[in-house]
Parts: C-alpha cells; sequence; structure tokens
DNA sequence: CTTGATTCCGAAAGCGCTTTCGGTATATGA
DNA sequence: TCATATACCGAAAGCGCTTTCGGAATCAAG
C-alpha cells in the first residue's frame, strides 16, 4: 500500500490513460466528472498510493491548509501541563480537517513579532492562534496590519475588534474570594501573575471586587506578584507568610503556582487547608494528586484548544472574527486546601526559621 | 516595515528593473551577482517587506524546511510537563534554521501509522521525530520504507539501524536501586509504564539487575504497572500497600506516577521518605515542590529536544544515521523523599481504611 | 433527422519561486 | 588592437498541482 517511491499527479494520469487535469478534478470530487472514472482514478490512486505535494497544492490553491500557534517563552511557562491540554485540542480540530498545525516558541516580545511576520507574510499558515494575551498587546494590531487571521487566547483591552476566547477571570476570581469568605476568612491574599498579561489583571480585579462584595478592604501588603512558575509561587508565600499577621487563605493565579505556595506554607510548619486555605486555578490533574489535594478553579482546557481552532478556521472560511468571541467559566473544584480559618485574625505567622539557603545546603548536592 | 499587502517576486523585480532570476539570486547569495546589486536588491526587498512565498520555494526547491513531530496521544501524556520541555528544545533549532516545526497528534497506533505516511509522502517534512518507541516499534520500518529520515526519542529493539537519542534507562533504575540499597532497603518496589514501550522495559530491567546486584530476589509482587498518570501511580500505589508486607521504598517510572504514588502514601497516613522512600524519573521541576520534594533521576529534557532536532538536521543533510545515536545518563537527585526504612521487613502494612470512595463521597461535589 | 441541452473530458494557463544556460559587457593578456 | 577569459545578468524552463474554458460526444425533444 505505501509505495517507497512517490508517485506524482502526471504518473498517475499517465497510468490511466487521462490528462492530468482530469485526475485532478476526480480526486476533488468535481461535478463534471462522470462517476465512474472518479471511481476508476480513486482507486488507482488508492492503489499506487498516491498523495498530492503538498508545497504544489498550497501553490497552486494559495491556500497553506495550516494555522500557526506562536507561543511566548517565558520562564517555566513551556513545562506547565496548561500547554499540552490546549495543544491536544487545537491539534484535534486541525487534524480532523486534514490541516496542519505549526507550532512556533518565541523567546521574546520582538521575535515573536517578527515570528509572526515571517509566518503570515510568507504564507506559511492562514491564520494564526496565540495566547497570554496583555492588556495592551501589541500583537493585535500587528497581526491585523498584516491582515491574517487569528484568535487569541485571552482578551486584551479592544477586545471588540477580533476574535478571541477567554475565560471569565474576573467572576473565577471573585466567586473564589466569596468561597472564602464564606468559609469565614477576611485575610485573604492573591499571588498573581506579571500583571501586564491581561488574565492575571483580570484576575486580580476578581479578587479585588470578591473583597469588597464582602466589605474586605484590600489590602496591599497581601497581594504578592509571581513569575507563573511553581519557584515564583514559592518566593511570593514565602513573602505573605512573613508578614506581622498572615493571611489565613491565599489564592493563586494558577495552579503551578499554587504548587509553590503550597511548598513554602509546608515548610514553614503550616498545613493548606488548615492554617491557611490555598486556591489555585486551571484544574490540572496533578492538583489532585498533591498534598493536600489542590482546591482550585476548573477551566476547560482541552475545550478551550477545540473552540480557538474552530473559531480560527471559522474566519479563515470568511467569517467575521466579531463573531467568534467566546467567553466560558471556570468552576470551583473543592479539594481539600481549602477550609475555615483556624487562627482569629491577628495571629502571629509560622516559624520560618526553617530557611530555604539553610535547606538547599542540607541537600545533598548534585 | 511590514507592509500590508504580500510583494511578489514579480513587483520587486519590476520595481528594481532587473528580471525575477537576477533578483532570486541576488537575495540567496548566488555568487554570479555583483555585490552592488546584490545590495541594491536586499535593501529594497526589506524596504519593501518582501517575503518569499514558502510553497512556491518549497515547490521550487523540493524542500519542505519543515520537520515533523508526531506524538502519540495516550492518556494523560499530553498533559506531561516532559512535553513541553522537549518542545522547547525542538523549537530553538528548528527556529535558528529559520524552518518550520508541525506537530501532529496521533490518536491511535493506526492513526500515528496513517500521519506517518501523509506526512512524508506529500512532501510536507523533510524529516519526523518520533517519541515513546516500543521495543518492537512498527513505526520504524514504516519510515524507513517511506525512505524519510527520522531520530527516535528512544531506542528500540533493532537501535542499530536508525538514529536516536535516549536516556540510559537501564543504569538509571539500577542506579536508583543501588541507592536504596545503600540506604538499607530491601523490599523495593517498581511501578512502571506499559512495559511494551521500550523506556520502560528498560527501566523495568535496571530495577531487576539493581536487585540482584544486591543479592535481593526480585518479587512479582513488588511490581506494578501504571499508565504514566498521576491517576496510574495512585492505583499501583494502594496496591503495593495492601500487600501484607509492603515495600519500604518504591521507585517510579516518572515523575507524574511518583505525584500519583505519593498521594497513595499519605492517603494511608504514611509519608513518602520516611516509612517508605519514593523516587521518581524526569527531573520535573515540579518535583521541587510537591511535599515532601520528590527525589527523582534528572534527565536533561531540553537538552534531548535540541539535540533530537540537530541529529535529524544532519541526516537530512545528508549524514548516515548510524552515526546519530547519543546516549546520556540520567544522575540522582536527592530531595525529600529517600532516606533508610523505618520499618523492620515484615511489618504489617498502613491503615488503608481512608478509602478513596469515602473520599469521594465526602468532597463538596462540583 | 435536426436542434439544443447536457455530460464529460482535454488543453492550457497559471501559482511564485529556483536554477540552468547563454549571451552581452567588461576586463585581461598578447 | 584582437582574442580570450571573466563577471554579470536576462531568458526560459520547470517544480506538481489546480482551475477555467472550450469542444466532442451523448442525449432528449421536436
Amino acid at each position: 500500500m505505501a509505495s517507497r517511491s512517490k508517485i506524482s499527479l502526471k504518473a498517475l494520469s499517465e497510468h490511466l490513460g487521462l490528462t492530468e487535469g482530469t485526475v485532478s478534478r476526480a480526486i476533488n470530487d468535481y461535478p463534471d466528472i462522470s462517476a465512474r472514472t472518479r471511481e476508476k482514478v480513486k482507486t488507482a490512486a488508492a492503489k499506487l498510493g498516491y498523495r498530492p505535494n503538498s508545497s504544489a497544492r498550497r501553490l497552486a490553491t494559495g491556500n497553506a491548509e495550516c494555522i500557526g500557534y506562536v507561543l511566548p517563552w517565558q520562564t517555566g511557562q513551556i513545562s506547565d501541563p496548561f500547554l499540552g491540554q490546549l495543544l491536544d485540542g487545537i491539534s484535534e480540530v486541525v487534524s480532523a480537517r486534514h490541516w496542519d498545525l505549526t507550532l512556533a516558541v518565541a523567546r521574546s516580545a520582538r521575535d515573536e513579532l517578527a515570528i509572526i511576520s515571517r509566518l503570515a507574510q510568507s504564507g506559511r499558515v492562514n491564520g494564526l492562534i496565540i495566547s497570554r494575551t496583555q492588556i495592551h498587546d501589541p500583537r493585535i494590531e500587528h497581526m491585523q496590519g498584516l491582515g491574517i487571521p487569528f484568535v487569541t487566547h485571552g482578551r486584551t483591552a479592544n477586545s471588540d475588534s477580533h476574535a478571541w476566547f477567554d475565560i471569565d477571570n474576573f467572576a473565577a476570581f471573585r466567586e473564589a474570594v466569596a468561597h472564602l469568605v464564606g468559609l469565614g476568612h477576611t485575610r485573604i491574599a492573591h499571588i498573581s501573575g506579571p500583571i501586564d498579561y491581561n488574565f492575571a489583571a483580570q484576575r486580580q480585579a476578581g479578587y479585588v471586587r470578591g473583597l469588597l462584595d464582602a466589605d474586605l478592604a484590600p489590602d496591599g501588603a497581601l497581594q504578592a506578584e509571581s513569575d507563573m512558575t511553581e519557584n515564583g509561587g514559592y518566593r511570593a508565600m514565602r513573602e505573605l507568610l512573613g508578614l506581622g499577621a498572615p493571611p489565613t487563605a491565599v489564592i493563586c493565579v494558577s495552579d503551578m503556582v499554587a504548587l509553590g505556595a503550597m511548598k513554602a506554607i509546608h515548610e514553614a510548619g503550616w498545613h493548606p487547608g488548615r492554617q491557611i486555605s490555598v486556591i489555585g486555578y486551571d484544574g490540572l490533574s496533578l492538583g489532585e494528586h498533591t498534598h493536600p489535594a489542590l482546591t482550585t478553579m476548573v477551566q476547560p482546557l482541552q475545550t478551550a484548544g477545540k473552540r480557538i481552532a474552530e473559531m480560527l478556521l471559522a474566519i479563515i472560511d470568511g467569517e467575521d472574527p466579531k463573531d467568534h468571541q467566546e467567553l466560558r467559566r471556570a468552576t470551583l473544584e473543592r479539594r481539600e486546601t481549602d477550609g475555615p480559618p483556624l487562627a482569629e485574625p491577628g495571629t502571629p505567622g509560622p516559624d520560618l526559621s526553617f530557611d530555604r539557603q539553610r535547606h538547599e545546603q542540607l541537600k545533598p548536592g548534585r
């Protein structure tokens, strides 16, 4: 079946005693080819293992049959399980159409604009997916200027003008706060991501709003920023734990960040879910297996990937990007790191003497 | 700089008053173009934002300037942080050459062979990377039959015939066992991956060899199999803990599996690193932030990605695949889940009454 | 049997680039 | 000055496919 030598349209048509044009139309189901010859052509094509050459086909049709996903490379972000889930969804719908997915990782913002230009202007892709949108995202108007279809994973300051898929970050974090308030917490901290990211800003706004809903005053000291890595979460949490009056609960911008935060909590001799509640975001399956299991806001990542890809294909097919803006909600999944506060407000913090530096020294080196 | 309308070679050459051929040769640094006109052409190209159309160029040169990475989709594997690290390395060298990386996820073994055929025969890619090799891997001779350059991440039964990059799994697990033996363990369990995977088989063999090195008899009861997910590790560990005489140490096929195993250990009221030592594999950064931090065999994943891509490009350039076979070693990184055994051999197992089903019921639903 | 409508396929012109092959200029040596 | 070599560029033929257009055959209707 899989013949070793590539067979061309020309060879196939000669084999059949037909012209290339006829064979091509037969294969592509043109209506002006009789059913009989269409069948004949198709069985011959299958038998000889004919595959149209993509480059030739793409050149002739002007269609790349390919979409690009360009992801910003930042410390640690690429190893977030987040990514795989999304890719899974994207690739599912892309390959259902027999299109390709090309991946490009950009190592800097400027690099990313350059990659977008290359991909778009060289006609390599019919459309682009970008993620980790910023509030004022230069990529948006860059792509609009290039006239290439795209959809963003996440909104921006002027989301009206383009297609996007997003989770209602604001609502999610507002809900998370409400949940903690309902449990009796009043000192609720937030570990955010870099605040120029749209999702980080929205989550933070939701957090603040949640506090205001409960007539709690947002406290700058209870808000730390992390770089979206486990280590970032760890460092931010240590900061929070060092406060005179540490929080009784903390909401983290992502599960990976929450993982780091839990580490810091454990090191301080506290237990997530007892002295301090922790809520993550993403709903990664690994959170079910931490100790204790991480309560989190679940977002449908694989669905996100699917929808984003579907939207992009629709836009490529000519639909209006403005008709493709989709907001979903995250749902709270209670696992084991949330609970009522133990200590009265104002209780002194945990013992931080188990310092990480010392810990590093004690560790058997490698 | 980034002009909106795509400009073709023809337009550029007319603008310059030269022929397309001349302009093309100037851009591609042919020696028969004077330095003066070459400069003139290049600056004009830059100013007008000319990008050669990929499809046309690919068709004319017969070079796709693209490699494919086809990854088998299995439960949970796609969300393993493992993947991102590898992609990072691969994309780094691919984009340094201004080539593309197309990603395809295969949802079944047959699907995978079909994808490989399509990619290769349609001339979409110049080479392929495949991962998760099996001992007798049908993909190998399939690709050899197609005559497409490829390199595998992981060896196979007949590794001699193709290019591969691999970690010495055997040595790694042998070393892990030796380490545990050195700490005084005699009842050492193994949670393996699906044993038809080459890496799983090698790791198991290394495990067995490690036991034999120490004159310990391999015990079938201490060997469980998992599906490479956290949940798989969890289930396997529960099995092991249910044994009359449970192990005092367990080596897991991956960090994610180890995460699940630790969950089971915690649920049983034990502590990883005390009543039972746990060693993972991969060296994921998230293992530094589990509680306690996961001792693991670190493999250089990002380097793996880079080397694999470099090897593939070299082979595409005409080098012999047989000259590109690279074996690296994993290194033990002691963190907090390994330690001397507490209990005497033969001690009864932990309390398993905290059953997961009950736990599920207690959990606030979503 | 003729006319007009259909059905089906061949012919040929691209798609936008690369690359070989000649053919002018220009330079080199005698 | 002429012959020969050299530098540089134009012309043109593809690469393998798609798609429009037109023409020959077939058919139904008058």
